[in-house]
DNA sequence: ATAGATATCTAACGTATGATAGATATTCAG
DNA sequence: CTGAATATCTATCATACGTTAGATATCTAT
């Protein structure tokens, strides 16, 4: 039962180097990329290693396989997403404690739409993690958990809870839920469907425009939602 | 310049024996699922073919490659979908010729989206489509023209019509049809994203209590579109 | 009944992929 | 400076995949 001749990467008790970190970061923004786009299977490791410049083995050496790399995508991704979303989140659901009126809650709730929007179609990185998470969703791999828990469960809840508010209710009922769901899933559209998107509006790319256009389409879910006979 | 010696389909001039159109049929719904389940890259023409209970070749003989299969496949879901919703979209499309008063409007809206959640969750062969067409969407390969332009482009269009009607209007603008997509988005929640769906609704699987349920945020959705103040 | 056309099969090929072996370069504590 | 730990590299392997070759079975017009 010789050891393996493998290089590991040190386990996590061990300091690594400084520069090592680095190679990480390339490593994953490039499969972040590969996955995003083409999906788990059709994205190969060489496509990655050389988007990331460097060699092939070090995707084995830092992540131990593909698998491990996908896994280490979906964890940067909820990093990358708390840094980027988790302010107007956390400060919509301090708000909330507070039973605020419906105004005030579809206020929050058109913000966070707007804001998940652009997170989803604007920029090549964040749509590539977008993409990421939508084929995630589907493909219930070891990824799927850690969305879950981590992104799907608590943004769907907030989304609830603005919605129920939206309707002068404190408590979440589940077609609040399902309702969130929809909203967040209606904004697929323009990230999953963006060829689609625009084609059928007309447009070359999603520009300022553009942007407006569907702000406002937001805008008028949202006053469908708040203004109804309660 | 030696001819190839591989068996081919015969042109459409000669005509087929009988048996191979069912052959045709069971491939093109093992491979419907496979490529709805897993998409294109990962979905292997073995996998295919077993399902199918047929030899390996024959996916090369009645469909060329792997590739010409999957655009079959892109035409069978258009003729299945025509067969399964034509009949209603062309009600409504005759309808609102007449210029239909925004209750009507919003009836047959109502009535699509319910329809359409049903063919997007319900059963899963129909399940496997939508899925087929959800991935196609973000892959624009070679099927994404065929299901853009027999689909998306006319299914969007009359959802667009009725949304203007519901508010009182004939022509068509660019914000009904970004709001035409956004319903249609928000359906494909309970399809692509089925698992996601139920875990957070807490249930273990869509049945009839489910669906009530989902209809009536289709129902909140819609009258919140029709009763806006114009 | 039969022959030619059509359909399906078993077997094999070439290739691209994920993984691995083992050598070499780089880093940094002492 | 130095040497052990860490990181990265070139080269190779085994495998699974899409495709193809060519033999065999099945069908149907005559």
């Amino acid at each position: 039962m010789a050891e393996t001749m493998i290089p590991v990467a040190p386990a996590a008790s061990r300091q690594g180097y400084a520069k090592s970190e680095a190679t990480r970061e390339a490593i994953i923004t490039a499969a972040l990329s590969a996955f995003g786009r083409h999906g788990f299977a059709a994205a190969t490791t060489r496509q990655i290693a050389e988007a990331a410049g460097v060699a092939l083995p070090a995707i084995a050496y830092h992540f131990g396989n593909k698998e491990g790399l996908h896994l280490a995508c979906a964890r940067a991704i909820v990093a990358r997403y708390y840094a980027q979303a988790a302010d107007l989140a956390l400060e919509a659901g301090l708000a909330l404690d507070a039973a605020p009126p419906p105004e005030v809650c579809s206020d929050y709730l058109r913000h966070i739409l707007r804001r998940l929007l652009r997170l989803f179609a604007q920029d090549e990185a964040a749509g590539s993690q977008a993409d990421f998470v939508a084929r995630e969703m589907r493909d219930r791999g070891p990824a799927f958990q850690i969305l879950y828990d981590q992104l799907w469960a608590p943004g769907v809840e907030i989304t609830a809870r603005l919605v129920a508010g939206c309707q002068g209710r404190k408590t979440v009922q589940d077609a609040d839920r399902a309702e969130a769901l929809m909203l967040i899933s209606s904004l697929l559209a323009f990230n999953t469907g963006r060829d689609v998107a625009l084609q059928i509006l007309g447009r070359a790319r999603l520009d300022a425009t553009t942007l407006d256009l569907l702000d406002g389409a937001i805008d008028r879910m949202v006053e469908g939602i708040s203004k109804r006979p309660r």
